[in-house]
RNA sequence: GGGCGGCUAGCUCAGUUGGUUAGAGCGUCACAUUGACAUUGUGAAGGUCAUAGGUUCGACUCCUAUGCCGCCCACCA
């Protein structure tokens, strides 16, 4: 008994065990078992094999063999693959563990790798995981806040020693979990946003777009969260609704509404809509105002954003502080001037308010304005008020001196600014977005992308790699304009970007003393690094053949929630660096939900942990519910209920291969596809064949919940409920059954991969390597047999109709009845499926013709009068009621019939072969209202 | 303010070029327990496909409105 053997020592090895290719324990085993008896039959007596699937006795072994396999590996994988197939995982966040979303996104990308692979392709599902700036770094904040300590406690160096370690652990939670949901991903590959070739990478991409004049320095405005002392892009802020006061200033001349006072100490225009006639005479003028820190210069400007109907149709442009207000202040190049600085205080710009806190300052100055009268009067007001998406906190807009990437500059190898580059990715085609609704949302956001600020102010990431050089580097002062002075670094006397760390300055050339030369304290933008993902990593900028290979990836599996953040950043910067395209399709899938349609979350307690579902009902079940009705795009509900049912099913599947194995002893493994001897084989086969090919269609059209249906009906239903009951009746099918067990295995093998490779290891693995996960896909090319289709449905038709008389008159399940059919045309076929229909339905004696007496119960089937003698079991009145019903059911359906085949315009413009069909229905109907009629009138009805 | 998605059986959802008596799973009801499986089998009940119009021989499917529910984007100071 080697199986049970094996079983129970490697149940208990933790699930992180990374195996060493040189043990094969599990292989050694089977091959050493294997290799007597080769490869005709099944090796493995059905009595080994427990009634039960039980996962966790399967599943850590089957990933260990895997592993150890190197099949994972394209570059091992048998035989030529000159096609590549290519997935870049989503690097997970390392902060911390996986959750159900996750799981999903793995399942969807090991069915797509699973089935190219299977399909002969050099296929690799390359993994990784992603350093997350700014949140590992609040993460880390957050725990050793409650050792009472702040990153300034500890220094730049400690804390990110501590970042290291955490994200250390992290990463070994990440990798448990994906082996867990049985990712076939090639771990000699493993990638790091933030470990050394990535690092490289990264460097390399800043100053190849320094160089091309793509990545400048300059004081704009950026979205600054106060808690985080960083910027923010601006798709990582997020809105609250709040309810606050809109408070019309006296405003020199006019009487402006703002919600934000605090922040007119600021202001360098008053603008209007060009149209509001109430102020053309100001056009142009600059007056002045006075909010109690001195007498403010404004211009007097016009813009088609204002609304004449807000407030006094008039709006106090904040250069500073207001990105809107910045855009305007760039077109009349306006005087910018910063009231908040960084540390969420008023700056001494704003006089005697400096120092001040935002908070305080504006209750002051709403005092002061009051108290002299400046206070027109205050409403209530909704707004909505920009918070960081990671701590929650208000975002403060102001101006700043960051670095930020240029989307619209022309790119000099390219000849197209970035943003053309990337909206033309996807126009053109050649990036297809799945669904393609989503294509329209890309284009709405990449056309109105803004200069991305790529600078951040926290300590983990990738350190800006620009230094600057204290003998020639001179930091502007002065009043800031807004416009195309603002862009200042583009070059700059002192700056000096460079991959490696400088050895001197290259203005000065001062080298010895290179404490001279001080890095940026800042660093970048996670996503300026995960933008790069698909080429960093694999070896670019070196030109690697894994590059030249696997280059562009064929399909970017991710949420449509980080569509803007990650996907498009990595359509720009594949276009700049490789000039290419990322991927050749994105798919983007939901978010997962509990059964109420909530997001999962740790405060409404109702998150369904992957390994705690993966422990309770397997891997398989796991990775089923997460797939089977959900469609690209939209959100999944999930629900213990719908894992369990999943669970059934792949016990049921080992069930069946149970079955199999005991009735094919002896049978040898076909080769090809069997001939069917008997009606039922040849429908089974030619089913099998009809699924192959809709199965295959739909994974290569992405879509992975109606193929699982699909072969969940046909298992379930059509093989085993039918099938394999018929096999019982007409035995001798071993070869068939091997060969539809084995296709099934095949096809089931992306979706549920490890009870699949687990029952073909014991059902007809070779050993030597010979995995389930490396079986050439099967082949669709029988034409379907339409005749073996047609006659089987009426068999099953048949068998349904006398066990649903057999329910309604409650005759015991057990006991064999006589039933009477007249046939008609249908007798043969009838005859020759004799031995099935009676099994099938319990049948004693079958006769043939017309049924005699009253005692009868009737059903009506393609034709086929059924009549069951049933004595004294036969209640007339309820027999009479129950014909009648039916009776009138398919009048009313020949009604409508009649009525479709009346209409002249139907029988002229439908197609011939859609009337014929209406015809024949019509018939059959006709013939079985008549012979329901005589059966009434037969009781006396 | 602009845009997108959903509305099909009690629940979760399929329904891809307009032609089925609208399907599945779960749940419900009835029955069945000596071998592939009770993590099962057999049978049944259950829907005027959100509403109103329109196009068409024919609409769950296409068009136009409307109503809820959800999401995204946006400069209403």
């Amino acid at each position: 008994m080697p199986l049970k053997k094996s079983k129970k020592p490697v149940a208990k090895k933790p699930a992180d065990r990374r195996p060493k290719p040189a043990k094969k324990s599990v292989g050694a085993k089977k091959t050493s078992r294997r290799s007597a008896s080769a490869a005709a039959a099944p090796l493995l007596a059905p009595a080994e094999l427990p009634p039960a699937y039980d996962p966790q006795a399967v599943e850590d072994r089957i990933y260990a063999s895997w592993e150890a396999s190197g099949l994972f590996n394209p570059d091992n994988l048998p035989g030529e693959r000159k096609e590549p197939f290519t997935v870049m995982m989503p690097p997970p966040n390392a902060t911390g563990t996986l959750h159900i979303g996750h799981a999903m996104f793995l399942t969807i990308e090991d069915i797509l790798t699973r089935y190219h692979r299977q399909r002969g392709k050099a296929a690799l599902w390359l993994p990784g995981t992603d350093h997350a700036a700014i949140a590992t770094n609040t993460k880390v904040e957050k725990i050793i806040a409650q050792e009472g300590l702040t990153k300034y406690d500890l220094g730049r160096e400690k804390f990110i020693g501590r970042v290291k370690e955490f994200v250390a652990g992290s990463q070994g939670t990440i990798r448990k979990q994906v082996r867990k949901m049985g990712a076939s991903c090639d771990w000699s590959r493993e990638a790091y946003t933030l470990d050394e070739p990535r690092s490289r990478a990264v460097r390399e991409m800043f100053v190849r777009m320094y160089q091309d004049g793509l990545i400048y320095r300059g004081s704009r405005i950026v979205n600054w969260c106060p808690r985080c002392e960083s910027t923010l892009a601006d798709d990582e802020v997020e809105y609250r609704a709040e309810k606050g006061k809109l408070y019309f200033l006296k405003y020199g001349p006019f009487v402006v509404a703002t919600t934000r006072p605090e922040t007119k100490l600021g202001d360098t225009a008053v603008a209007a809509h060009p149209d509001d006639v109430r102020y053309k005479k100001w056009h142009g003028q600059t007056i002045t105002a006075d909010f109690g820190s001195g007498p403010l210069q404004i211009k007097f400007i016009t813009d088609s954003g204002v609304d004449p109907k807000f407030g006094t149709g008039l709006v106090g442009v904040t250069p500073a502080h207001s990105a809107v207000d910045y855009a305007m202040a760039e077109k009349n190049l306006l005087p910018v001037k910063k009231v908040i600085g960084e540390d969420g205080k008023m700056t001494k710009l704003a006089g005697k308010y400096a120092g001040l806190p935002v908070a305080e300052a504006r209750q002051k100055l709403v005092a002061d304005l009051e108290k002299a009268g400046l206070m027109d009067h205050v409403e209530d007001h909704d707004l909505n008020i920009t918070i960081c998406y990671r701590c929650g906190t208000t975002v403060e807009p102001l101006t700043s001196k960051q670095w930020f990437m240029d989307v619209n500059r022309v790119v000099p190898a390219r000849g197209q600014s970035l943003k053309r580059l990337a909206v033309d990715a996807v126009r053109s085609g050649r990036v297809e977005i799945v669904p393609d609704r989503f294509e329209k949302v890309y284009y709405h956001w990449m056309e109105n992308l803004r200069d991305w600020c790529i600078s951040r102010q926290i300590w983990f990431g990738h350190r800006i790699p620009v230094w600057y050089c204290s003998s020639c580097y001179v930091e502007d002062g002065g009043e800031e304009r807004a416009g195309a002075a603002a862009k200042e670094s583009r070059r700059h006397e002192g700056v000096i970007v460079s991959v490696e760390p400088p050895t001197k300055c290259p203005t000065c050339g001062r080298a010895e003393d290179l404490a001279g030369i001080t890095q940026d304290p800042d660093t970048l933008d996670t996503w300026f690094s995960s933008g790069s993902w698909t080429f960093s990593t694999l070896g670019w900028p070196e030109k690697t053949a894994d590059l030249k290979k696997f280059h562009p990836t064929s399909v970017l599996e991710t949420g449509y929630d980080i569509l803007f953040f990650w996907v498009a950043r990595m359509i720009l910067m594949s276009a700049y660096a490789v000039g290419d395209i990322p991927f050749e399709k994105v798919y983007l899938h939901g978010l997962v939900r509990d059964e109420q349609g909530r997001k999962m979350s740790k405060s409404l307690g109702n998150i369904i942990d992957p390994l705690d579902v993966v422990a309770k009902f397997g891997t398989d079940a796991v990775r089923l519910s997460l797939i089977i009705g959900n469609s690209p795009g939209n959100d999944l509900k999930l629900s213990e209920e719908k894992i369990a049912h999943f669970r059934n099913f792949a016990n049921k599947l080992w069930n069946i291969a149970r079955f199999v194995l005991r009735s094919s002893a002896g049978a040898r493994r076909p080769t090809s596809q069997p001939k069917g001897k008997t009606l039922a084989d040849r429908w089974l086969l030619s089913r099998l064949n009809a699924v192959v090919k809709s199965v295959t269609d739909d994974l290569e059209a992405m879509n992975f919940s109606r193929p699982g249906e699909t072969l969940q009906e046909f298992t379930w239903t059509e093989l085993a409920d039918w099938y394999l009951e018929i096999a019982k009746i007409e035995g001798q099918k071993g070869e068939i059954l091997l060969y539809v067990l084995e296709t099934v295995l095949k096809l089931w093998h992306p979706f549920m991969p490890f009870v699949t490779e687990e029952i073909y290891r014991l059902a007809f693995s070779t050993g030597h390597n010979d995995y389930l996960m490396v079986a050439p896909w099967p082949k669709s090319g029988a034409k379907p047999d339409a005749a073996a289709l047609k006659e089987f449905v009426l068999v099953q038709e048949l068998v349904v109709a006398v066990r649903n008389l057999r329910a309604t008159y409650k005759v015991e399940p057990g006991k064999r009845i006589d039933v009477t059919l007249a046939c008609g045309a249908k007798k043969a076929l009838v005859m020759a499926q004799s031995a099935v229909i009676s099994g099938l339905a319990k049948l004693d004696k079958m006769e043939f013709g017309a049924a005699t007496g009253s005692a009868n119960a009737t059903a009506v089937v393609h034709g086929i009068q059924i009549s069951v003698p049933l004595g004294s079991l036969v209640d007339l009145g309820a027999e009479k009621k129950r014909l009648a019903e039916e009776l009138a059911q398919a009048e009313k359906y020949l009604a409508s019939l009649e009525g479709k085949l009346k209409n002249q315009d139907f029988v002229a413009r439908a197609p011939a072969q859609v009337v014929a069909a209406e015809r024949e229905k019509l018939a059959l109907q006709r013939d079985k209202i008549a012979k329901l009629k005589s059966q009434l009138k037969e009781l006396g009805g």
